[in-house]
DNA sequence: GCCAACGTTGGC
DNA sequence: GCCAACGTTGGC
């Protein structure tokens, strides 16, 4: 059991769009960087802990809490010549990319990055240092306890 | 396999 | 829209 910050843009798809999907699941697919592909495929898996994390938007930050409800498998946008994430050198033989889905399981209180910057606790999230542009990143246990205190969420939430 | 040029991310 | 930071590309 692993927890992890995942990077949305609200304008795509928020929080609230996921708690109103069907399941109140997402398909997390267009992922073009290795490293949070490595996540994916090598670390995350069914039941995982997720903070969504609103970026790109007027006040970025943690939107709710969601699980991991899938294990990885390829993502489907990388085949589709049409679209934006089409990637030529992917085959169905030899997948690149991967995804994997999402399930909302709760909103607390909205908490701003620059909240988060404050929280002694949280200097070390991998999301708060300089230059950390990863879309998908790992949290700590003790992180993740104190970001649920902070969105006044109960301690076990995002338990399967 | 180096590394300059280029593209992207994402807060501000 | 700016721009710092960082990843990727491709010539050599």
């Amino acid at each position: 059991m692993r927890y992890w910050l995942m990077k949305s843009e609200p304008d795509e798809v928020s929080f609230d769009d996921v708690l109103a999907a069907p399941h109140r699941t997402t398909a997390w697919f267009g992922v073009r960087n290795y490293q949070a592909r490595n996540f994916m495929r090598d670390q995350m898996r069914e039941g995982d802990g997720v903070l969504f994390y609103h970026s790109s938007c007027a006040v970025p930050g943690v939107a709710g809490i969601a699980r991991i409800a899938s294990g990885p498998y390829p993502d489907a946008s990388q085949f589709d010549a049409a679209g934006k994430y089409f990637d030529p050198k992917a085959t169905p033989e030899t997948p690149r990319w991967t995804s994997i889905d999402v399930q909302a399981v709760a909103a607390g209180r909205y908490l701003p990055l620059t909240e988060l910057r404050t929280v002694p606790e949280l200097e070390d999230m991998v999301l708060l240092q300089k230059g950390s542009r990863l879309s998908i990143s790992p949290v700590t246990p003790d992180q993740w306890r104190c970001i649920l205190r902070l969105a006044g969420l109960p301690a076990d939430s995002g338990a399967a």
